[in-house]
RNA sequence: GGCGCCGUACCCAAGUGGCUAAGGGAGAGGUCUGCAAAACCUCCAUUCACCGGUUCGAAUCCGGUCGGCGCCUCCA
């Protein structure tokens, strides 16, 4: 089956037909480093992967770009707030530089740590002013922008497919609904472009620009770096569906305002993960990072595999539970792999018979209709017990399919982790107790060792261990 | 108020017109074992929030009701 992907633009499946035979362009909305990502951020770039890996998997050369957001961002569009970093910085006693690359570091730790593939561009806002400011005078040249009380506009009016992805119809938008709406608009809805406002004076971060010394919007860098690294269009956009309405409108405004091209062919955007207080956020007070879930005893892969529990479009309800089973599944998993591994003479075969080349078939087709990895996951577990199909075929399945998954299964199985020497004496002891019909003294040793986080397993082949 | 998504077993969920409604977790029974654990085997939704409609046929399409969530403000 040929890769099939939803775009938000259209609202509808399409089969992905890129722009340019055999390659890709790929843009993802990256963190605003200011603070931790949440696992819920986490998720997007997960799914994210996800698509890099199954478009890899379909053949494609994929250039994946992706933003770091270190300019400080205003907290609210209604221009009330205090910037982001200032915030973090005073809070923390560093300076904003310092602050964008504490937090940038740990986001790459955090998606490294979860077995996502790293973009082939990272590009800093911070290091792209002179781009965005070119961009601004392209619109400034094509009359979509004004001048007011100091800040630049993009004037939503000047641009007439302006919420065309969201299907917003203007009217309807009931702008200042929830928020001031600042005064110096003359839509409600358009959106800065570079700020110089002196009200904005302790904004640490600042540059020269034809309008004066300032910084620029929010959505401004989005529609720069890409273009600078991917052309004027190409394939690909995607991000966590908070950004449809707003950020991707506008940046398509901009963007599309600037060159008069369509921009981006298709749109993606992965659901939230839902606590049972809803919507995961700081400001929410439920937030989660992949630290606090290394620290309950989890491995980041845990987590991973508890993603692909549900489809990238659907919410996914967090829990305790949730992740336990997801941890429970990935061990079971893992030991199934094991035990295939230990009754294959040969590893993992090479060459598959009929059932596995259909198993992978199937495996492949969910994977192409439209990344449907919780539906792949199922057919994996369902064809691994398939006792029809020798146990190397069956491995060598599992091991292609973890290309995309990216659980890192062929390394799980071949891990052949060290015992201390105290607790192989432990475990030799504990034998000679048994030989001896001394079960107390066996099971005291059995429970000596489950302290120490090991787990004995008396098989018919003789006394195995394994780290709980 | 507008836009969008969702409601499938104890839990997380796949399935979007037609064979027995995936898979995982939990649970139950069994094999094995000194006992366990692990592993393996078996069982676990005549039914898809509710009501009505379309159809030879619907969890799947249409209308309505109830419930949950998201976006409309920076936000994955």
């Amino acid at each position: 089956m040929a890769l099939k992907l939803y775009n938000t633009a259209g609202a509808k499946l399409e089969p992905f037909v890129p722009l340019r035979d055999g390659h890709v362009g790929l843009y993802c909305c990256g963190p605003t480093v200011y603070n931790y990502a949440h696992i819920g951020n986490l998720r997007t770039y997960v799914f994210e992967d996800v698509l890099r890996r199954v478009l890899e998997r379909n053949g494609y050369a994929v250039t994946h770009v992706m933003n770091v957001t270190d300019v400080g961002h205003l907290t609210d569009d209604s221009d009330e707030g205090e910037d982001k970093m200032l915030i973090g910085a005073r809070e923390r006693g560093m300076s904003v530089w310092e602050i964008a690359e504490f937090f940038t570091r740990a986001f790459f730790d955090d998606t490294e740590k979860l077995n996502v593939v790293s973009p082939t561009v990272v590009c800093r806002a911070t290091e792209h002013i002179p781009d965005m400011i070119g961009l601004i005078s392209r619109l400034e040249k094509r009359g979509l922008t004004y001048q007011a009380e100091g800040n630049v506009y993009f004037s939503i009016d000047a641009f007439p497919r302006y919420g065309e992805l969201a299907r917003l119809d203007r009217q309807e938008l009931r702008a200042g609904a929830r928020i001031e709406v600042d005064s110096a608009k003359r839509n409600p809805h358009d959106f800065v472009l570079w700020f110089t406002r002196g009200k904005f004076e302790h904004q640490a971060m600042q540059w020269d620009s034809p309008w004066g010394r300032g910084y620029p919007g929010w959505h401004l860098e989005c529609s720069a770096m890409s273009m600078k690294y991917l052309g004027e269009r190409f394939d690909i956009h995607c991000g966590g569906v908070d950004h449809v309405n707003v950020h991707h409108t506008n940046e398509i405004a901009q963007s599309e305002g600037a060159t008069g091209k369509t921009w981006v062919n298709y749109w993606l955007h992965g659901e939230f993960l839902i606590m049972p207080s809803g919507r995961m956020g700081k400001s929410e007070g439920n937030m989660i990072t992949l630290s606090t879930i290394e620290e309950e005893g989890y491995d980041p892969l845990d987590y991973r595999y508890f993603l692909f529990g549900a489809h990238y479009r659907t919410q996914l309800a967090f829990s305790v539970q949730a992740l336990d089973a997801a941890r429970s599944a990935r061990a079971s998993l893992i030991d199934q792999l094991r035990g295939l591994a230990a009754r294959s003479a040969d590893g993992a075969r090479v060459e598959l018979g009929h059932d596995a080349r259909l198993a992978l078939d199937a495996i492949n087709d969910a994977f192409n209709d439209d990344l449907n990895a919780p539906k792949a996951l199922g057919l994996l577990r369902a064809f691994l017990k398939d006792d029809a199909v020798p146990p190397g075929e069956r491995l060598a399945v599992a091991f292609d399919a973890d290309r995309v998954f990216g659980l890192e299964m062929a390394t799980s199985v071949a891990r052949h982790e060290e015992l201390a020497p105290e607790y192989q004496a432990m475990i030799a002891e504990r034998e000679a107790a048994r030989k001896a019909r001394d079960f107390a003294r066996a099971d005291l040793l059995r429970d000596r060792l489950r302290d120490a986080g090991i787990l004995i397993e008396d098989t018919p082949t003789g006394t195995k261990w394994k780290f709980v």
